[in-house]
DNA sequence: CTGGGGAGGGGGCCC
DNA sequence: TGGGCCCCCTCCCCA
């Protein structure tokens, strides 16, 4: 005992400290400290508030104390954007080490949606939610933004990222959650006072113990802290459709859900409903689509992560394409993110177009050998399938749906947009055996378009040689001018017949018998379970075409067959949905 | 339950 | 020597 009171008296550095406390044994190097320590036992508050009657041990409590009177807070927050004061040094610190912690977070997630700013972890992620953001939300964003405010135009935040509407809209946002005093020209509180000024001075701390100055702009609750109001923002839903504008509404019933698996279930649940049936189709099998367009994303970016397929462009709301006549130029090493973003695009833009299966086989084709091709041999294939991308999309700007159309004529416009695809859809093909030919060769050499097919340059880089590609070119083209004045895209059969093509057919007959007997069901849950065995079928494609791509070309071509195999079920599931579910 | 701010209090350092 | 100040920990409260 007498030894620990002795290191008692020892402070860490070794020195003696000779005031000792006789209840506790602590000891202190000075008088002074060893009094001061002393109220701790006897309770002794010497120094009281002169605003209240609180009392406190130490002088420095009450001068700290009585900040909360006068409204000092003189440790500002100096972060941009931020500017929160506080009274005590500690509590600064402590929002500081809040900030870092924020700014690991936005680490993990750097790149921030422009409507709602929430972060993700990828761009992928960001752009498979920003789609659907669009897609699913815009046009009931734009008709509340219309019914709330008249029609004022839609304004990112600077800070938070997030969208208001209108001016006014942006100044209350970022008075109320970021206090920026330059945002209105109303006078406000100075800097060190968080409290609002009034002619007759009001002590706030006795008025009310806790400051809460951060009203809520929509019921008037006053909350200590943004962080406090942000939460309780969340119980407004009308603040989520202009701020966060993450709503669900069913098109049907007045239904509106806070997540997109509330509206599906709530589809799901009202599928047999004579009212919901038409907009359950859609919604359910256009979150399938997203479903499967989200399983190809993730394994497009898992295959290419290591060969830079995945130095993706900004993305654009617009889906504008990067040059003037909607192709991608031949440099498309840095776009093949924005290719892969067309091919998406075309997976889940239906349209109300009866789309052929080839053209999901296709853009499937491409993708599988993205995967299966490393670095720049697939630039080929990316960028026949852009061009394919292009055509379809040209095809769809120069054929708008005719409102009474005959039905020959229709027929025919059908007709002639399959043919055109299948034309760019057989490019593709081309494209992709090109590029297994030239794989494991130096490097693959630039393409120029010619016409939306491919062609190889004069180098010997061991492709295809331009008479053979000009031979092929010619070769489609009649046989597209056949299947015009024909009217048969029937016609257009995929060339270069060989075992794995007769195999290929016989795979895309068995989907499209698949097909019929899905159609003649009309079963949805089957619909969905074997949506479910395609995409792990596909997976499996996906895996194979990988391990093929490092092995020998014959094996590629092998995985080729097996990524379109499973393309034409996925094609014929996508047929199947677009029977049993035409567009609005 | 958790995150973040408000507030009280103990102890050390400086002049 | 002691007053003043600062640092830091801790708990409380709120959403």
């Amino acid at each position: 005992m007498q030894m620990h009171a002795r290191e008692l008296q020892r402070g860490l550095g070794g020195e003696v400290k000779p005031h000792q406390c006789q209840q506790c044994l602590k000891s202190f190097s000075s008088n002074h400290q060893l009094v001061q320590h002393i109220r701790v036992h006897t309770g002794e508050k010497p120094y009281k508030c002169s605003y209240c009657d609180r009392r406190f041990k130490q002088l420095s409590h009450v001068q700290q104390h009585t900040r909360l009177h006068t409204g000092e807070r003189p440790y500002k927050c100096h972060l941009p954007d931020c500017g929160r004061a506080f009274i005590q040094l500690s509590n600064l610190q402590q929002h500081l080490r809040n900030h870092d912690a924020q700014v690991e977070r936005a680490k993990n997630r750097p790149f921030h949606c422009n409507i709602c700013g929430k972060g993700f972890a990828t761009e992928s992620s960001l752009r498979t939610h920003t789609a659907k953001e669009l897609q699913l939300h815009l046009g009931v964003l734009q008709q509340h933004a219309a019914l709330m405010i008249g029609g004022a135009t839609a304004t990112p935040c600077p800070i938070c990222h997030k969208v208001v509407f209108g001016g006014e809209a942006l100044v209350e946002h970022m008075k109320n959650t970021h206090k920026d005093p330059n945002a209105s020209g109303v006078a406000s509180p100075p800097a060190t006072s968080p409290y609002p000024a009034q002619a007759k001075p009001i002590d706030p701390y006795i008025a009310k113990r806790r400051t809460a100055n951060h009203p809520c702009p929509v019921c008037g609750k006053h909350y200590v802290n943004e962080g406090s109001l942000r939460k309780h923002l969340a119980c407004h839903p009308e603040t989520q459709l202009t701020s966060s504008l993450r709503m669900w509404p069913c098109s049907v019933c007045q239904a509106v859900f806070t997540h997109e698996n509330g509206l599906l279930s709530h589809m799901e649940h009202m599928r047999m409903e004579p009212k919901h049936q038409f907009a359950a189709q859609y919604v359910l099998s256009r979150a399938a689509a997203e479903r499967r367009e989200r399983d190809i994303l993730a394994a497009v970016s898992a295959s290419a992560g290591g060969s830079g397929l995945l130095n993706l462009a900004p993305p654009s709301p617009t889906h504008s394409d990067s040059s003037s006549n909607g192709r991608l130029s031949s440099s498309a090493g840095s776009e093949a993110g924005a290719t892969v973003n067309k091919l998406s695009d075309l997976l889940r833009s239906n349209n109300g177009q009866a789309y052929g299966d080839e053209r999901v086989a296709a853009i499937a084709a491409a993708a599988a050998n993205m995967m299966a091709q490393p670095g720049e041999g697939a630039n080929a294939v990316q960028v026949a399938a852009a061009n394919l991308v292009s055509a379809m999309r040209q095809q769809l700007a120069r054929e708008p749906p005719p409102e009474t159309p005959a039905p020959n004529e229709a027929t025919l416009r059908m007709q002639q947009a399959e043919a055109l695809l299948r034309s760019q859809a057989e490019a593709l093909r081309l494209a992709v055996s090109q590029a297994a030919a030239a794989h494991n060769t130096e490097p693959p050499s630039p393409l120029r378009h010619n016409g939306g097919f491919p062609t190889p340059t004069n180098d010997a880089s061991g492709q295809l040689s331009p008479e053979l590609v000009e031979a092929f070119r010619i070769a489609q083209e009649q046989r597209l001018e056949q299947a015009l004045r024909l009217h048969d895209p029937r016609m257009l059969g995929f060339n270069i017949p060989s075992p794995q093509q007769v195999a290929q057919q016989a795979a895309q007959q068995a989907a499209q018998q698949a097909a019929q007997q899905a159609v003649a069901a009309q079963h949805a849950a089957q619909a969905q379970a074997q949506a479910q065995a395609q995409a792990q079928a596909q997976a499996q494609a996906q895996a194979q075409a990988q391990a093929q791509a490092q092995a020998a070309q014959h094996m590629q071509q092998s995985s080729l067959q097996m990524a379109q195999a499973q393309a034409a079920q996925q094609a014929a599931q996508q047929a199947v949905h677009l029977q049993q579910n035409p567009q609005p």
